[in-house]
DNA sequence: CGTGGTAATGAGAATCATTCTAATCATGGT
DNA sequence: ACCATGATTAGAATGATTCTCATTACCACG
């Protein structure tokens, strides 16, 4: 082996490109589904597979979110690398990012209680956003 | 119509009652797929599709919470009726009910700050329970 | 600038959990 | 006990996600 780095790049396709710059101009989680089908629209050529297995990376290095609707599919959302959390709109999906230092200390705690190790923890508020909030009590 | 009574109690039939007792025996997560097959294996006659309704009945009656295991697989717990969150075990579902006063208020202050309304939120906590840890640490 | 090695792609099949369906059964008020 | 009606069942249907594998297209190197 001659250099020692033994990790490659991953190659920058138009097709991975085009994913990660949807995604990062959103600001409201979405479904694969929805993310093949606006790419599709707006004129690029990508298969759903495609769109799954780089939704799927991008979440292992970080660079998205996901989490899932109620129903069970999943959703992404771009986002910053730093740990952190999400505001969501129960009714549009557009999220905002929060941090609670003293959640996080309290999770740890709490494990740590029982015993638990290797600690991690899942934690998303839900709401509507005040453009649903009011689109809501216009209805009523 | 002879009484008045609206709302029929659901009928207490033996399906229902075997699920209702295997969980509120059990202290960990587990799939309706699981379930079905204790069920099964104990001698019960019961169909996966009634273990799926009867879970939802109870979700709905708050008897039961549900999280989604990775992988997208609903689970499922029995829990008491108060407001509260698990500590998981992320390799055998074993669940600790925990509770944290503070974190359901930073959830809604934060929630406000951004103008949400109508805020909920979902809160896990994920480790390796004491016993996990340790068949963990032989393994190495 | 060509070329080779190889990761990435894509169409469709496969998988898996969950829900629906149509037929059958059993509970409980009378 | 009777029987309308809600509950159950097995299996088919659904829908999201993953897998297969032949083909394509990055990109480091010459």
């Amino acid at each position: 082996m001659p250099t020692g780095q033994g990790d490659r790049a991953p190659r920058a396709t138009r097709q991975r490109q085009a994913v990660a710059q949807l995604l990062s101009r959103l600001h409201d989680f979405r479904s694969a589904q929805e993310i093949h089908a606006a790419l599709r629209r707006s004129g690029e050529s990508i298969g759903l597979a495609t769109v799954y297995r780089n939704l799927a990376l991008m979440v292992e290095t970080g660079d998205v979110d996901t989490l899932n609707r109620e129903g069970g599919e999943a959703v992404y959302l771009w986002c910053s690398r730093q740990h952190h959390h999400h505001l969501v709109c129960r009714s549009c999906g557009h999220a905002i990012e929060i941090t609670g230092p003293a959640v996080e200390r309290w999770a740890e705690e709490s494990a740590q209680r029982y015993g638990y190790t290797d600690i991690t923890h899942t934690l998303e508020v839900f709401g509507l956003c005040p453009d649903c909030s009011a689109a809501e009590s216009d209805r009523r």
